[in-house]
DNA sequence: CCAAGTCGGTTCATTATTTGAACCGACGGT
DNA sequence: ACCGTCGGTTCAAATAATGAACCGACTTGG
């Protein structure tokens, strides 16, 4: 791997769970020497991408990343101009509902809004999320162009669950449902109990750039409950795809 | 210059102003051949912190920073507590108002309000200050730990104006002055026509963390409105400080 | 319509940077 | 007093980074 892939992986050991971790810490989890993880450390550091608590000497993610987000956030307002929607439907269905946003070759969970259920379907921001095994995914497939599908479906796929699918003429199927129906329907294809429904978000020029999804408890759907949300996530969807192109 | 060093830099030659960047024009911009600037780039895009646009070929700041952003933002929510307070405060004097956290020995600029008012003070998110040319950094100092300020004192200080305080002993006083009086006041230290008012922002172990000003231009400011200001900018980095470690 | 300049991207011999085992001193349990 | 681990450092050996030259595809303008 490149130094800058390694030092990349370094600061992808920061979670939310474990925002802070020691040096000799890190360079295990990483798999690199102590001496190659302080070096890289240091680099990192002096862009302020890392911090160093300066008592515990453990390391943070820096005050740099903040500012290169905020540039970002500034030029492409995915996750602003979502969160509101997001918000509501999320409080219409009563269930998660997450946000996703395409980047190499996944999709990258950005924001979440947690059911106030007790019991509920817990997704963590940051989650990378495969185009195959989740509604969110097929529902981007379903409206992106063949050709990067059939791109997509070529790769081997890997089973997340056994209810994952992975012979590309089931997926082919379960694409062609969804767009037909606006949305994708999709249960336990991730993680078992859980079901989804997805509903993708387009760009100006029309390609999907990320998707949203409402996911519950399997135990708490049926095929009402489904088609309601269903026609809620291609709602919000389309609501949030005006929005990111100006309109409404 | 490291490797890591070197494509941290390419992430910060992106801005609010030029928000994707070509190729060629990145490397020239970073000074790095061609061909080290796509490795580079190709590096990042492979853990999301750049993108390429697929149509333009442009490079630009990737969804994975947003995460990472979150992720610290979670653990280490200054701007997210901070905020409120500095819109508020930028509301009650009428100018622009900015925050910045302290980074690899300078404050770096996180968020900023800006003067409702034709005639205002514009500042980056972003941008960095120098402890000794400016009023949050002053304020900072005067915050810090006495070993950490002489450490300081003792490298040579770059003069950004003629009015820049360069001579340590003058910059003692002005920090012995920024204690007695809670807020630091500095006129043209850093740019030209610019009065700040700052105040240093606390963690919870005593130490700075950053700061705020208020910035004017120096032809509305006279002693009264300076003292004015003083005490609101010390009543609301009082208030950050305290939201930050839990309290009120 | 062609020539010149640009773009993004690629190649591969040369070169410089990264690497990691061993080693500090300091700290905290037992 | 001992052991293990911490953060951090060193330097010869190994590996990864480098950049001049080269592509083909577009733009520009005479």
């Amino acid at each position: 791997m490149s130094t800058v892939g390694k030092a990349a992986s370094l600061l992808e050991l920061f979670t939310l769970r474990e925002p802070e971790i020691g040096l000799s810490d890190l360079a295990r989890k990483a798999g690199l020497d102590k001496a190659t993880t302080r070096r890289l450390l240091m680099a990192l550091a002096a862009h302020r991408l890392i911090e160093q608590e300066p008592h515990s000497r453990r390391y943070r993610l820096g005050a740099g990343l903040s500012r290169l987000a905020r540039i970002r956030d500034a030029h492409f307002p995915f996750v602003r101009l979502a969160a509101p929607v997001i918000r509501e439907l999320s409080l219409e269905t009563g269930e998660t509902v997450h946000l996703s946003e395409f980047s190499a070759g996944a999709l990258l969970t950005v924001h979440v809004e947690l059911s106030a259920k007790a019991n509920r379907v817990n997704v963590d921001v940051g989650q990378v999320l495969p185009l195959h095994g989740t509604a969110s995914g097929i529902a981007f497939l379903a409206a992106s162009r063949l050709e990067a599908v059939s791109a997509y479906l070529e790769k081997p796929l890997q089973a997340f669950t056994p209810h994952t699918m992975t012979r590309p003429d089931d997926l082919v199927k379960a694409i062609a449902l969804a767009v037909s129906r606006g949305y994708s329907r999709g249960a336990q294809g991730y993680e078992e109990g859980v079901h989804s429904i997805g509903a993708a978000i387009l760009g100006a020029d029309g390609n999907p750039i990320g998707a949203l999804a409402v996911a519950s408890p399997v135990s708490r759907i049926d095929d009402t409950v489904a088609a309601s949300q269903g026609e809620a996530a291609s709602r919000a969807a389309r609501l949030v795809s005006a929005r990111l192109t100006g309109e409404a």
